[in-house]
RNA sequence: GCCAAGGUGGCAGAGUUCGGCCUAACGCGGCGGCCUGCAGAGCCGCUCAUCGCCGGUUCAAAUCCGGCCCUUGGCUCCA
């Protein structure tokens, strides 16, 4: 069976067919650590994640680099805000952290590499000078700048003719440069104040002095510029040709058509054979962004709505559908869900009940797994369908739930397969996280129950009878609960 | 202005690559019933779509072709 992926460069879906299925290489583009997350770029991470998730059921052997651009303007115009630090790297790392705490609250499969730009700035210049040396670069004033016009292929992602565009960059650079569309490799000196203060929070005093850390290079102390990092991490991480290339729609032009300038003009070789852009998550019919409000991030929406409902969400629509994110998306999500949460968990049970018998076999129920796989499969073949996947796993629900209604014999093989379709598909693949609720309602209830104890002993101690409290505190040490009091009431740990 | 991607029921969202199994999936919502001490969950049935507009090709079009309208993204940092 084939698998089929989009391409932006030619605007369809091709046959997936890499050169090596056992090291098929994916790189995850755009990360910059300015700020906190927000649900745009978690839609982002759970889609190439249930990509490269899939890949790997599907028998290929995958390495997956998401990059982390800790090197920006953007993080310098935070610098001093909230304690964050007074330095670019000091911003970043925080930053940083704050994004892999999200990235493990969603649930996402650990990407192979998470590359850093400054720790990549040796291979960034090296790159950029094996473009000078060919004659596609050009240094000025301490910069280098990408010749557009000596790349043929320049445009061919996004659909841009060269001699069309508008120019990138400030005007101070465009003096420098050959042509209007030429983009910074290297820029010399660090960050202006102008550069840093534009991108700068209006409460935050103005930035005075030049900001934000500096390499020396060839061709002076300086900055790697926009779009050469993820080249040059993609060729270090990964090959000078990869597979797959996924990123966020708003990021075609420029950065990837840079990337695709900057790659192949130094290589000579394809760098990626698929691009695929994950369309924008929109509320109002806007693009996300983090002036949204707290709200959006995603922190907050999964300390809300937990993982699994954020998830949910987020494979809701296939990537390559703009998403609209609102109350109604948000609760259909959380409905979907709690629709499958609780088939898997009526499956669980039945399966484990003495009414699950070897012998009687429900012909439904075993057709409706397979068809259920079989409609799965085929959705995350068709250009990962992540939506058209989960409507086979709702369905897979419906037919466990008419089982389990409909008779009080159990067939114990059917649900063993449906309960392996949910944990393969739904949870290994989709990165849902279900739960039988063996466990879980033990040690909820289990809390529960000391909570009403730790109620009791403090009117007993309020009263007085100290006796009596003392006797309930030592009681549930016995029980490996150690109760300790303070000023804001009595906490456990066991 | 230039480039790109989209417009499917009350909502959301598959299907469009390779025209027919689309009398348009799955889910949410609404209505009725079953079950139930109540509620929830679940089950059954029903409800809501001339697939943006106009024209064309075809035995057959949501799917192909042409024109138009609208929306969104990019052209400045952006997932």
């Amino acid at each position: 069976m084939t698998q089929y992926v989009s391409n932006t460069r030619s605007g369809e879906q091709e046959a997936f067919e890499p050169d090596d299925p056992e090291n098929v290489l994916v790189y995850t583009c755009g990360l910059t650590v300015s700020d906190d997350a927000h649900l745009g770029h978690a839609r982002l991470w759970v889609q190439s994640d249930v990509m490269t998730r899939w890949l790997s059921h599907a028998g290929y052997g995958v390495r997956h680099v998401q990059n982390v651009t800790d090197v920006n303007e953007k993080i310098v115009a935070r610098v001093g805000a909230d304690g964050l630090g007074d330095t670019e790297a000091a911003v970043a790392a925080h930053y940083t952290q704050s994004v892999i705490d999200d990235m493990r609250a969603l649930n996402l499969a650990r990407a192979d590499v998470y590359p850093r730009v400054s720790e990549h700035v040796p291979e960034i210049i090296d790159l950029i000078g094996d473009l000078v040396d060919a004659g596609y670069a050009y240094e000025a004033g301490g910069s280098v700048y990408f010749d557009v016009r000596r790349f043929e292929e320049y445009g061919a992602l996004s659909g841009q003719q060269v001699d069309e565009l508008d120019p990138q960059g400030p005007d101070a650079e465009q003096a420098e440069k050959r042509h209007p569309a030429d983009f910074a490799l290297w820029k010399a000196g660090g960050v202006s104040p102008d550069d840093a203060n534009t991108h700068r929070d209006d409460e935050l005093p103005p930035l005075d002095g030049e900001r934000g850390q500096t390499w020396a290079s060839p061709w002076g102390e300086g900055r790697p510029g926009w779009h050469i990092e993820c080249s040059a991490m993609a060729m270090t991480h990964l090959d000078d040709h990869i597979d797959i290339h996924v990123g966020g729609q708003d990021l075609v032009f420029p950065h990837h058509e840079n990337e695709i300038a900057q790659s192949e003009a130094a290589s000579g070789e394809r760098f990626a054979d698929h691009w695929l852009h994950v369309r924008l998550l929109e509320t109002d019919g806007e693009k996300m962004s983090s002036s949204l409000g707290n709200f959006f991030t995603v922190s907050n929406a999964v300390a809300e709505r937990g993982p699994n409902v954020v998830r949910m969400l987020l494979v809701s629509t296939s990537y390559t559908q703009r998403q609209t994110y609102s109350e109604a998306t948000v609760s259909e999500a959380t409905q979907r869900w709690e629709r499958l949460q609780r088939a898997y968990e009526r499956a669980a049970d039945a399966i484990d009940s003495v009414a699950a018998h070897a012998k009687p076999a429900d012909d439904a129920l075993r057709t409706a797994v397979a068809d259920a796989r079989g409609e799965f499969a085929a959705a995350m073949r068709a250009d990962f369908n992540t939506r058209a996947a989960v409507s086979a796993l709702l369905e897979l629900a419906s037919a466990v739930n008419r089982h389990v209604d409909g008779t009080d014999t159990y067939d114990y093989q059917g649900l063993h397969d449906a309960v392996d379709a949910f944990e393969t598909l739904g949870g290994d693949v989709l990165g849902l996280q279900f739960d039988d609720g063996a466990g879980e309602d033990a040690v909820s209830l289990a809390d529960d129950v000391i909570d009403l104890v730790l109620d009791v002993r403090e009117q007993e101690r309020t009263a007085g009878n100290y006796e009596r409290a003392d006797d309930l505190r030592d009681r549930l040490e016995a029980l490996g609960v150690s109760v300790e009091d303070t000023d804001d009431g009595a906490t456990v740990r066991r």
